[in-house]
DNA sequence: ACCTGAACACCGTTCAAGT
DNA sequence: ACCTGAACACCGTTCAAGT
């Protein structure tokens, strides 16, 4: 864990990405990643920013690593793995939603996947979430690729779901409803 | 149909709508319509747009009005309905995708969900989508709820995959493993 | 009526000069 | 070793001046 100097002392590279990622976490994408404002935020010159990185780059590629680092450890915290599958599944319908919109950062980053790093690092931590999903339905008796299909329409429709509640607010059910329409979504993935 | 002056000569509002428009399509959202680089683009200078617009914000509204009119034409080309609901069912899985990923303008919007613009043209082009598609489960007897959550489901579900495919490239799966991916949810959706 | 060109603000970038 | 401040390029915006 790197040091951070809370005061008016100098800064790290650390407290300069560690800004850039809470930049992105307000949401608008890698155009919240901006030298001057977040300079100035920090009590700052942007000339000092180029002590310690070459470019803004260089800075959105910090702020996407430590993104990414965190995501991962998300995964370590997903439903025991000692559970009945069917119980995990339905934790994790209710769950999954909310996940994806209590970090902006990873929604509007779908906006920014031209970029190559940004692509990297969702392909890094759909591929992961994608792998607990399918040995999920693995556990629940479908084959290899009836698991895989089934993983990616559940990633597919929670992804898609977040997408919606953040950009079109007020369309999705909610409340009691809400609980409903994922009763409804359990059942048709568990279906035979 | 506003004219169009494909020469040299003086232009109009309506060809800076369209060709804010062209930019949003080549996807990297808002961001794309960029006042000095189209007028570049368009052998004029900045200083001109001024006479047609107010602002770029006005560009981005005119441009938006003529995205939001071009889906709401595409829902009219929708699979017929006097086909069978789950032909239609089929046929509308296999091609929303391809038509969201055709259109790179309304996934990179997503991203820019925060504009108030964008999310009430969001919202009215998904209004009028998951209608249609509440209106297909109804035809296929399920209950009013019923027939809402399914919408749903397959909505988010190819909103998911299209974000996914484009984001994502080489994740998700093509070709003959699509097609069963595609039955797999197909069957889950109509199950029982 | 429509356009040009110069001006200014904002942000990315560079760099000489400071401590 | 780290920072400031001035400089320049780029794009949004304004506006006086042209045709």
């Amino acid at each position: 864990m790197p040091q951070r100097r809370g005061g008016r002392g100098r800064l790290t590279a650390e407290d300069w990405a560690e800004a850039a990622l809470g930049a992105l976490r307000e949401g608008g994408g890698l155009a919240a990643i901006a030298i001057e404002p977040l300079a100035a935020r920090m009590g700052t010159t942007k000339g000092s920013f180029y002590w310690h990185f070459a470019n803004r780059e260089a800075l959105i590629d910090a702020a996407l690593t430590r993104w990414e680092r965190q995501r991962a450890d998300e995964v370590a915290a997903a439903p025991s793995r000692r559970r009945e599958p069917v119980a995990r599944l339905t934790e994790l319908l209710r769950s999954a939603t909310e996940t994806m919109l209590n970090d902006p950062a990873e929604l509007s980053l779908y906006g920014d996947a031209a970029h190559p790093r940004v692509a990297a690092a969702l392909r890094r931590v759909t591929a992961r979430r994608l792998e607990y999903l399918t040995e999920l339905f693995r556990e629940l008796g479908l084959t290899e690729a009836e698991a895989r299909y089934r993983g990616l329409q559940v990633y597919a429709g929670c992804l898609g779901r977040a997408q919606l509640a953040r950009a079109v607010p007020g369309l999705l059910p909610r409340g009691e409803d809400d609980r409903r329409y994922l009763d409804s979504v359990l059942a048709s993935l568990v279906a035979h």
